[in-house]
DNA sequence: TTAAAATGTTAGATGAATCTAATAAAATAA
DNA sequence: TTATTTTATTAGATTCATCTAACATTTTAA
């Protein structure tokens, strides 16, 4: 383990991580909301701690050591907030600040605890996976609502995003996951949807839809 | 809310002070384990925040404003050290560094939740009195075991360290708060105390019985 | 294929929290 | 009361994480 800031930039490589795994300087810079010489010098100091690949002017990578220390950044702060929702009665959209201070505690005991006593849940709250204690996650194939064909009926898995002005907006809507809905209509202007949730007509616009994942 | 390191300060030199409130800068650095010309910058920052009263070569002392904040960081503390026995299923010899971490999350919903959930406690698992939001804290009159006549019947309320080496003494002991427990005799020699807890005898050493508080 | 734009690097500075070495003041002991 | 010891202060350096300004490289577009 190393500082605060470490994990912050360990955990933020690997959420930018894609295909190739490979992540640029600017969206490091933009996400961790520094400048890019303080990416730049961070960076080196990584790439001494064998946390990530590090050659000038290629984007950065995280070794198996980083990825490792990510999934288990992400498993605290994940199994925090299910535990802050489950046990602590706190609603999805205001664990996710609280999480992001947890993650950092060092004691194996409280989430051992945690997971215990939530017994050994595979997702978050917010529908995102928990990788276990040796860091595999447990991948599901999930596709986002905006693809899906009108007519069709779903059950809502997942959101990509955990702040609060947006699951403010869903639970104004009452979307959680769970929940079964139908596609009534997509409206080719602005690809926003019309579904179907136990007989209630809800308007969900293009930039909700795709951060909402279905089975 | 200062920085992490600001709050350590201050809650150390709460718990430096005496009948005075007057707390020296040796006394400070050996409890935060720093070196003394640390302490006298920081203690310099802290005075700009009003946090305390400073003036060169005498000690220092916490304002109003300093008192308030360290109470509020004690009572995050000792929550979170109760939550975790009572919740979470720790034993209370393993709280305490826990809890030093969770002590500076910052979110009142979690606190107050916490506090609800444990049905608004007076007392930490240690028997120490846990602060309210306004910074009062219930003084209760308490007696060192050491200081009890032989003969006597007593409750234990209370430890004054809550470190795990004295802890894991008292748990194999067989110590708990609450105990009702008879003096036997008090050896001279060696101010040890025999004392008999339903039925059984247990002797406990003077740098034991000094830290145990009873009523 | 060069010019412009985007991206990344280096140099040097800053503030926070710490240190060591030297010095000053206050308290204690001879 | 003076000398010694203890306690506190100052000066200057270090490490971490950050910044701005200037420069270099790579990518994209004219
Ligand atoms: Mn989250
Ligand atoms: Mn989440
Ligand atoms: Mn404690
Ligand atoms: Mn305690």
């Amino acid at each position: 383990m190393g500082s605060l800031t470490e994990e912050n930039y360990i955990k933020s490589i690997y959420s930018l991580s894609g295909e190739t795994g490979e992540v640029s300087f600017t969206d490091l810079a933009r996400k961790l909301e520094v400048k890019l010489p303080t990416v730049n010098s961070m960076v080196k100091k990584l790439a001494v701690k064998k946390m990530i690949v590090y050659a000038p002017y290629k984007g950065v990578k995280l070794t198996e050591k980083g990825k490792k220390e990510a999934l288990s950044i992400i498993r605290k702060h994940r199994l925090a907030e299910l535990f802050l929702v489950k046990v602590m009665g706190l609603g999805w959209e205001e664990v996710h600040d609280i999480a992001e201070q947890l993650e950092h505690v060092n004691s194996a005991r409280f989430y051992d605890r945690m997971d215990e006593l939530l017994n050994f849940p595979k997702a978050d709250p917010h529908g995102e996976p928990i990788p276990d204690t040796d860091g595999k996650l447990p991948a599901k194939k999930r596709i986002a609502l905006s693809e899906v064909a009108e007519g069709k009926t779903v059950k809502i898995i997942a959101v990509s995003v955990d702040e609060k002005p947006f699951l403010d907006l869903l639970n104004i809507k009452r979307i959680h996951i769970g929940d079964t809905i139908t596609i009534q209509k997509r409206e080719p202007f602005d690809g926003s949807l019309a579904i179907l949730k136990s007989g209630h007509e809800i308007i969900l616009s293009q930039q909700v839809t795709e951060r909402l994942f279905v089975e």
